[in-house]
DNA sequence: GGAATCCTCCATCAATCCATGGAATATTGT
DNA sequence: ACAATATTCCATGGATTGATGGAGGATTCC
């Protein structure tokens, strides 16, 4: 039935790819990098992580074939390999956080009690199409202008305060940040809803988004 | 932006999933249970564990939650948690091999030459429908009775060669096994066409027909 | 109750992985 | 050529993982 040096040769390849998913730090560059292309010190910054960690694991990441590098003058900016990756990373996480209580408490602790009402995917999309709700993405704004559902607001979190008198007030306020485990709208939601605005948040966040092949829109606001 | 120490934590978690799927070992288990449930003693003899690496790497997935337990009697019966672990696992080998050239090469070595023909599961569909192929089973008859293609017949690979006379040879034979990474099927179409039959395998095989939510029949031949 | 079977738990040693700091490399600007 | 910036490479020590053999638990059969 097979050599069997061969086949564990063949899983042992197979492995690799897991062993990149094995470590906390690397998912963590991996859902940055699910937001567009980054640079290695912008990525160890964001992750907090030392210069020489991080690029170890993004060392890691390229040799299983998950991201990809281009040299643009003096720095170098990694992205993903291509959707699959993403795919691979959600589903992972997704996995998860249902098959592991202990996963699934580790995101409450982080994202906070999930007490904020959220809308699926197709309830934003019939809600804006019937005018009844206003989009924003809370995002930083370069990861905005990188890709965005059409006709969202850029909102940045630490923005959102002072540009309150911007938002229709009228009309329910509609969330969203990276995806799943990103604490941005969550914040948003529990913000304006202490400020007396109609504040839900969208379910996971921009790049669920892209995965489920909905439209994106982009450039800067 | 979130508690970093709460959020070192969460991706932790989260990658403990990730560490599940970092051996290839446990990928080759996990494999042999996507057939269906099996005692820690055939998967130990089928992947060529001793038992109590065997039992090690059970457990390490029990507690990623990717597979579930069965106590009949003095054995155990371990299974996948659910179809989505399969879904993981087949997408995992997938980014592999399309992204990492090695895994492919190992693939390819352990497998044989891919010279044999192969038919998509549609292409398949098509040709039962047509009735110009006769499909067979070629696994093992406990796993043929755990779920096999509607109309295939079950001729394990060893029996092949015996019951060749029982195999019409006016319409060409399809052949299919477990998945992606087995051999059953390989060896199968090179021993009939070796015998002037002609002869074809399914691509992947039962694993991916399921996933992709063909119909499934079960029981004896 | 006692033996047999199947599996898990524990201890151990070797191998691997991770974080970190300092040296080396590549590119740009002067 | 030289300095500055961004990143990778290398060496090191500490922690984790993997394979394995033997002891311990649970269940069934006699």
């Amino acid at each position: 039935m097979g050599d069997p040096a061969r086949r564990a040769e063949l899983y042992d390849a197979l492995a690799q790819t897991g062993k990149a998913l094995s470590s906390g730090k690397r998912l963590e560059l991996l859902d940055l990098l699910a937001q567009g292309e980054r640079s290695v010190d912008a990525l160890a910054k964001t992750a907090g992580l030392g210069l020489t960690t991080a690029s170890a694991h993004l060392q890691t990441l390229k040799q299983a074939g998950l991201v990809t590098t281009r040299r643009e003058g003096v720095r170098i900016h990694y992205r993903l390999a291509g959707d699959d990756v993403a795919a691979l990373s959600t589903l992972l996480q997704h996995v998860a956080r249902t098959r592991r209580a202990a996963a699934d408490r580790a995101r409450t602790a982080y994202l906070g009690p999930d007490d904020t009402e959220h809308l699926t995917r197709e309830q934003l999309l019939e809600r804006v199409r019937a005018g009844t709700a206003t989009v924003i993405d809370v995002r930083p704004a370069e990861e905005y202008a990188a890709g965005h559902i059409p006709g969202a607001l850029s909102v940045p979190l630490d923005q959102l305060e002072a540009r309150l008198p911007e938002l229709p007030d009228d009309v329910e306020v509609v969330a969203y940040c990276r995806g799943a485990n990103c604490v941005l709208a969550h914040d948003a939601v529990r913000l304006l809803t202490t400020r007396g605005r109609r504040a839900v948040r969208l379910v996971d966040g921009m790049l669920e988004w892209r995965l489920d092949a909905l439209p994106v829109e982009s450039g800067a606001a």
